[in-house]
DNA sequence: TGCCAGGCCGGGT
DNA sequence: ACCCGGCATGGC
């Protein structure tokens, strides 16, 4: 068995199924990808109900908003004022390009629609890869912060990886299933942020513990 | 109270 | 090809 296998076996026992994304539909789950950016989830939250009590949470609806009245009501997110320009290009290319349906955009092949996705200002990979992988259910690997850091930290990776070799890493390792993809990535931010914190790891008390190469944790150089 | 959170972009070397 | 600052609210 993988490293990879052992370490998702040891994170799904420990922890359990992580539910994720917390989302209703779709559309939510992508709006949320756009807002979490470099933001606490909590704070995403209050963004999101703020936009479903205003009933504006469909794609059409939210894209004919004000941009002034998206920035206010996606203010607790954070970066307000770059999320709500961010946002409104993605509702622009659902709207003219899918005719405002997700599932129409998710008809296209994957390799497309991640190349239109990374497309749009203010999409990156880690956001483009969420909405491919939890929005649509697609088998994407999705790499973040706390991906990196956990891998770099048990030498799965060199803390130099970029993103794509990171997915690469994950992605050549495990069988392509969004499922186990969407749980995986999961379990790596709940371990991220019990254990690996940047500037707090409490290897010791960690489901990964024993994972780790001779001599623990790897710092960088 | 400062540090950090499920990034991404633009400008400077 | 890097490196860095800006963007902003809220929790611990």
């Amino acid at each position: 068995m993988s490293h990879l296998l052992r370490a998702y076996d040891r994170l799904l026992t420990a922890f359990g199924p992580q539910r994720w994304w917390p989302g209703d539909s779709p559309f939510e789950i992508a709006v949320g990808a756009v807002l979490v950016q470099n933001t606490a989830w909590r704070n995403v939250e209050r963004a999101i109900a703020n936009l479903r009590d205003a009933g504006v949470m469909e794609p059409r609806a939210l894209y004919a908003l004000p941009p002034e009245e998206l920035a206010e009501l996606i203010r607790p997110a954070g970066y307000f004022q770059v999320k709500a320009r961010r946002l409104r290009n993605l509702l622009k290319f659902v709207v003219e390009e899918y005719d405002g349906s997700l599932d129409a955009m998710f008809r296209t092949d994957v390799a497309t629609l991640r190349e239109q996705l990374l497309s749009i200002h203010g999409i990156g990979p880690e956001t483009a890869d969420a909405i491919l992988l939890y929005a649509g259910g697609l088998p994407t690997f999705v790499v973040d912060t706390y991906t990196h850091r956990v891998s770099a930290r048990h030498g799965w990776v060199g803390y130099d990886a970029d993103y794509h070799e990171i997915k690469d890493h994950f992605e050549s390792g495990l069988p392509a299933d969004a499922p186990l993809y969407n749980e995986y990535h999961a379990l790596l931010v709940r371990v991220g942020k019990d254990f690996c914190r940047r500037s707090a790891p409490k290897c010791d008390a960690c489901p990964l513990a024993d994972l780790l190469p001779e001599g623990g944790i790897v710092m960088p150089t």
